[in-house]
DNA sequence: CACTTGACCTGTCCGC
DNA sequence: TGCGGACAGGTCAAGT
């Protein structure tokens, strides 16, 4: 479930490994992880370098020579695994346990060992000790000139990969619509407070997850941000102030930078470009935090559902009003 | 048009 | 131990 600032983290890291890579070979077995047809992968991708990498809300763009961009959406399940050296099957480490601050399996990090591999995007859960890649998760996979390859790993299918003219790129219909970034200077309380009362009747948090509003939130900065700003996520978007609203734009900026900053961070086995893990899950203060105490007045976090999302709130601090 | 629900998928977990 | 069902959650299509 990478949300913005996991895809921001897995920008920066790719952001550093791929340009300059130039594509050789690419296979993909399952078409709506990547439904290009062979002829656009042979006139458009073999042969083509990485000249850059972008993100915009949750999608990842991967701009390559011959004015062609790479689309990636993660969605829930979606990595990006990049291994340095050629490999015909590439053993590598990952997480063992859920939610602990343990070092990665120290072959990640050890200087001897041949296997350069780094890690990016959500959780995967079948991987819960050592795997190797491609594994059956693997949906697409590039092989890069100098031996190197990337992974497009996707346990659900629902994520995907898509080549297109880069020129096309703000014509898709989700580039098209998708709301402000969130840390932008265009994003002040003004514009954020003006495009969320555009949805009067539903709840708050549906209107967060709504990415016509803004871009980037996901479900987990939703209960968080709406935790911050002491909101009830039940509560409908005409009954929240304009004060409350304010409070929630600066929750907004606060939490995503400060994830970020973190190293994002989603459940189970995610890592970052440097082969830790993104320390979300100890700076949580309502997520999957059910049945502990409220980090601000020790009241018992309880889970609910609320926009159809498992839902997490401190029941004295987000009181939902009649 | 505003808003909600179901579908897309696979793997995990819980209760029987 | 096995099995069915609920659940996980980003986005779009379909429904109210």
């Amino acid at each position: 479930m990478p949300e913005l600032p996991e895809v921001e983290t897995v920008k920066l890291g790719l952001a550093k490994l791929l340009p300059g890579l130039v594509i050789a070979h690419v296979k993909s077995d399952w078409p709506k992880s990547f439904p290009n047809s062979a002829s656009d992968v042979g006139s458009f991708l073999v042969g083509a370098s990485v000249v850059g990498v972008r993100r915009r809300a949750k999608v990842l763009l991967i701009d390559l020579s011959g004015l062609h961009t790479l689309v990636v959406h993660l969605k829930m399940t979606g990595q990006l695994v990049f291994v340095a050296e050629a490999q015909k099957s590439t053993e590598y480490p990952v997480q063992s346990t859920e939610g602990s601050d343990k070092p990665l399996d120290s072959k990640i990090q050890d200087p001897r060992s041949k296997i350069s591999q780094l890690r990016f995007g959500a959780g995967h859960p079948t991987s819960s000790l050592v795997g190797m890649l491609p594994d059956k998760s693997t949906r697409v996979t590039l092989d890069f000139k100098d031996g190197s390859k990337l992974f497009f790993n996707d346990q659900r299918k629902f994520g995907w990969m898509k080549l297109i003219p880069t020129s096309e790129v703000p014509n898709i219909d989700f580039m098209k619509k998708v709301g402000p970034e969130p840390l932008s200077d265009e994003f002040t309380a003004k514009v954020f407070i003006a495009r969320i009362r555009r949805r009067a009747n539903t709840t708050i948090k549906a209107a967060l997850l709504d990415q016509t509003v803004l871009a980037g939130i996901g479900n987990i900065y939703a209960d968080e941000t709406l935790w911050g700003a002491k909101i009830h996520p039940a509560t409908r978007v005409c009954d929240v102030s304009d004060s409350k609203l304010k409070k929630l734009h600066k929750e907004i900026r606060l939490v995503l930078n400060l994830a970020i900053k973190k190293g994002g961070s989603t459940n189970k086995n995610y890592v970052n470009a440097e082969g830790k893990k993104g320390s979300y899950m100890s700076f949580a203060r309502v997520f999957r935090r059910e049945n502990l105490p409220c980090p601000h007045c020790g009241t018992t976090i309880i889970k609910s559902r609320v926009a159809g999302r498992g839902t997490h709130t401190c029941p004295k601090c987000q009181e939902l009003a009649e």
